[in-house]
DNA sequence: AGAAACTATTTTGTATGCAATTTACGCGAG
DNA sequence: CTCGCGTAAATTGCATACAAAATAGTTTCT
C-alpha cells in the first residue's frame, strides 16, 4: 500500500509482465498523489517516462479503470479519477460499515499472536501520539486497520476494502488533526482494543463505526473549510 | 444486468468503442454462464468469434480483470474468475453488510414516488410467488434490491454493491428454493417494505442483514449438497 | 518400456504503423 | 473584438507483425 520513494518516479521498470508492472507504478504514482485526481495521462509522455510502448501503458489503463482509479474517456484519452466531497464522504460511509463487518468477524476469528501484534501496534501508535508525530500515528493506525481486516478471515471483504482504501489514501492518511478529536481517535481505539479482547463483535462493529463516521466528519469538516479557502 | 439474449452470442459487435463492447459482451457471457468458472479465454478463438483483433480483446480482459471478472496468469492467459463456495459465502457477507448499510441509508432518503415503484414491484414478486413463478420471482426481487439501492444515493456504495452482485449474479439468482424458504422470504419483504414506509433506518437495516444471511444459509446448504452429490 | 531432452507448434506479450477522432490554431466575416 | 469556420497538428483506437514463452509431440538414451 505504501508508495515506493519518489525518487524513482519516473525510470523503466521490469519487463516482465510489463503491463502489471506499469499498472503498479501508475497506481503508486496517484496514490502518492504525483498523479493528481483530474490529471490527464499522456499516452506518448508516459511511455517515454516509463520507456514502455503503447501496448501494455494502454493496458495498464484498463486495469487500472476497473479497479476505479482512473476514467477512461472516450477517444479523449484517460484521467486519474477525480474525487469530489460527495464521493470522498460516500466512501467514508462505505467503509464505515466495511470496518464494522470486519471487527465484527475479527473479533470472532482473531488469535492470539494476532491480538498481540494489534496491542503492540496499539503501542506504537501510543508512541507517535505522545511525540506528536502524525505520520507515525497515521502509519501504525493504518497497519491496525489492516490486521483487523485481515483478523476478519474474508478475504472478499479484504479486497472490496482495499479497492476504496486505495482511492482515498491521500484523503484518510494525509489528512490534519485537531489536538481534540487526535486524543479523541485514541480513546476510541482503545476501546476497539479492549472488544477485541473480549471477542465483544457486536460493540465492536458499533465502535468502529462509530470511530469511522468521527473521521468523515472530521475529514469532511476539513475539506469543506480547505475549498472554502480556495474559493476566496 | 440481465444478460441478453444467448442467441446473438458470437455476432460482430459495436465497433465503437471496441474494447468496451467487447468487455460488455464478455461480462454477458460469463454472468449467462456461457462462460463458465475456470474457463480459458484464447485470444485467437474469441477474436474470430468476437471478430475483433487482439488488441481491443486484449483491452478488454484487462477491463474485466480489474472488475475481478476474469483472473490474468503470466504468459498463460487470463481464465474466469473462479468462485469456490468459501468465495461465495465471503461475498454473501459482504453483501449483506452493504444491503444493510443501502436499506438504512434508502430509509432517510427515500421519495415518495420511489416508494410507489417498491410498492409496485412488492406486487409484482407476490404474483410471482403466487404462480410459483421463479425466475419473475428473481427478476421482481432484484429489481426491489436495486431501488433500495438506488434510493441510498450513495454511489460508492451502489458501485461497490454492483460489483460483487455480478461476480456472485448466477449463484443468487438461479438458485432453488424450498417452498418455506421461499414463504418466509416473501414474508421478510413485507416486512422490510413496512420499515421503509415507517422510514426506520435501523430496522430495515437489521432486517435486511438476516434476509441475506438467511439467503447466504439456504444457497450454501444447497450448494452444498450439490457438490457432495457431484462426489457421489 | 519409461524418462528425459529436444524440436515444432501454439499462445501470449510487445512494438509499430495506419486510420479516425479530437484538439489547437489561424483566418475571415460580422 | 468576437464568433464561427476550416485546416493542421496532436492524440487516441485498432490492426498487424514480430519476439518470447509455454505447450505438445517426437525422438533418443538408458
Amino acid at each position: 500500500m505504501l508508495p515506493e520513494s519518489a525518487a524513482d518516479t519516473v525510470t523503466s521498470i521490469d519487463r516482465s509482465a510489463l503491463h502489471a508492472a506499469v499498472a503498479a507504478r501508475l497506481k503508486a504514482l496517484i496514490i502518492e498523489g504525483v498523479l493528481a485526481p483530474g490529471a490527464r495521462l499522456n499516452e506518448r509522455v508516459l511511455c517515454e517516462q516509463l520507456d514502455v510502448s503503447r501496448t501494455p501503458l494502454r493496458e495498464a489503463f484498463k486495469l487500472l479503470a476497473g479497479a476505479g482509479l482512473i476514467e477512461l474517456q472516450q477517444n479523449r484519452g484517460a484521467v486519474v479519477a477525480r474525487l469530489v466531497l460527495e464521493d470522498i464522504e460516500a466512501t467514508f460511509t462505505v467503509i464505515a460499515a466495511l470496518e464494522g463487518l470486519a471487527g465484527e468477524l475479527a473479533a470472532q476469528h482473531v488469535t492470539e499472536a494476532e491480538l498481540t501484534e494489534i496491542r503492540a501496534l496499539q503501542f506504537d501508535m501510543l508512541a507517535s501520539h505522545a511525540r506528536r508525530d502524525l505520520p507515525g500515528y497515521f502509519s501504525a493506525n493504518m497497519r491496525i486497520h489492516a490486521c483487523i481486516s485481515a483478523a476478519a478471515r474474508n478475504p472478499v471483504l479484504a479486497e472490496t476494502f482495499e479497492r476504496l482504501n486505495t482511492r482515498i489514501f491521500a484523503t484518510r492518511y494525509r489528512s490534519n488533526l485537531t489536538p481534540e478529536r487526535w486524543d479523541q481517535a485514541v480513546a476510541e481505539h482503545a476501546e476497539m482494543l479492549k472488544c477485541l479482547e473480549a471477542r465483544d463483535g457486536r460493540k465492536l462493529r458499533q465502535l468502529l463505526e462509530t470511530h469511522l463516521h468521527n473521521k468523515r466528519a472530521t475529514i469532511m469538516a476539513e475539506l469543506r473549510a480547505r475549498q472554502q479557502a480556495a474559493a476566496a
